[in-house]
DNA sequence: CGAAGACTTGAAATAGATCAAGCGTTGTGG
DNA sequence: CCACAACGCTTGATCTATTTCAAGTCTTCG
């Protein structure tokens, strides 16, 4: 089966234009820091990533600010070529990074000749604004302190335990170190957490 | 001419289909205050805003952030119509506002039934993630000078003036009146801007 | 083992919010 | 048509959360 299959939007393609689809796929690999497209470029197709970790970010006057963490199976960047234009963010490779590439003429093919086709990337764009909301409600609405557990909860296994490397946390949740640091000491402190190592524990 | 040809999802439509369009909507009214709709509803099709003003709002622990303010003629709740569940975000009418009110199932009859419609609506909600990922790059990289800044650059006409209410744009921005109050001041001081009553010009 | 990087903790700095007071504008009811 | 109440705007004085700066400790791995 063809990786293609694993992306939701096109789970359920005919064959024969999944077909006409890889036939178009440009392939492309990255290493880790290097710019897979930015928003400073015209966006002229997607970029389904298939191996490695993507950061995708905003940055303006030396700071940053993470939009997403993308695994594969993803697809990125359908929002700027859909819309025309460039793209709203920048991806950087967070390691080794395999991506393939659909040029948006042959994607709103796809689109415009399959109404379940349509629906799907509907659904996809409303999730990602979905996404977004929820961003936008953390950053302005949402203490450090309650930040750092909400992302514990969220990343949690069944057992409660999260692996938690400050530095990182802090580039998701858009913080410092020391203050995500000074985040999980209060909730030591407030028994929420327990921390052994690089493992993060919820307490209940 | 009806009203929803201003709408850029059905401007192209045929009029047989508007017609039937026109047939399933209903019309509501809001008093300045009253809430729209909001994130714990059930999202079960979409507004369109005839007449007044809507701010669309995230709130948690007290606080608000707001999302966009809606003139007429918008659409909005799109997202939470389409991806099924809730709406993202809550809606509430600013002075007296008039809506039209689409149940989603015609809505997406239509969209399945016309690829330009799904194109158009594909569109929209890239351009609706746009707008967000500006507001999380605002929130969390821009200081309030810059960003009151921005937005008198954005919403400029083409002699540089715009219409400017201290507190409905801190709203918008997510600020307080105080801080715009104290932003526009700074921009005088800078020669920046300049401003009469309540036009704000840009100075070059 | 030792050096580089990651984490913690404290102290100072800062941007914006909040609190407070005064002033201008508007619109409504008498 | 006036009066005054309500609301919006401005400006100043605190307050507060997070960043920044600094120093020390811990980890890890070549």
């Amino acid at each position: 089966m063809h990786i293609l299959r694993s992306l939701p939007l096109f789970s359920t393609l005919e064959d024969s234009e999944l077909k006409e689809i890889e036939n178009v796929l440009m392939s492309y690999s990255y290493d880790k820091g290097q710019i897979i497209f930015s928003s400073y470029d015209g966006a002229n197709g997607i970029y389904i990533l298939t191996k490695g970790k993507v950061k995708l970010y905003k940055s303006f006057a030396g700071k940053e600010q993470t939009i997403r963490i993308f695994s594969p199976v993803s697809m990125m960047g359908e929002a700027g070529a859909l819309k025309g234009g460039n793209f709203p963010a920048n991806a950087v490779a967070l390691d080794k990074v395999q991506v393939l590439f659909l040029p948006k003429e042959k994607l709103t093919e796809v689109i415009r000749k399959n109404p379940d086709i349509a629906m799907k990337m509907i659904g996809i764009l409303s999730e990602r604004l979905f996404h977004l909301v929820g961003l936008v409600e953390n950053l302005s609405l949402k203490d450090a302190v309650s930040r750092v557990y909400d992302y514990i909860v969220h990343k949690a296994d069944q057992n409660g335990k999260v692996e938690f490397k400050t530095t990182i946390v802090a580039m998701e949740l858009g913080l410092t170190a020391e203050t995500v640091s000074r985040a999980i000491s209060q909730l030591k402190k407030r028994g929420k957490v327990k921390k052994e190592g690089k493992i993060v524990q919820l307490l209940y």
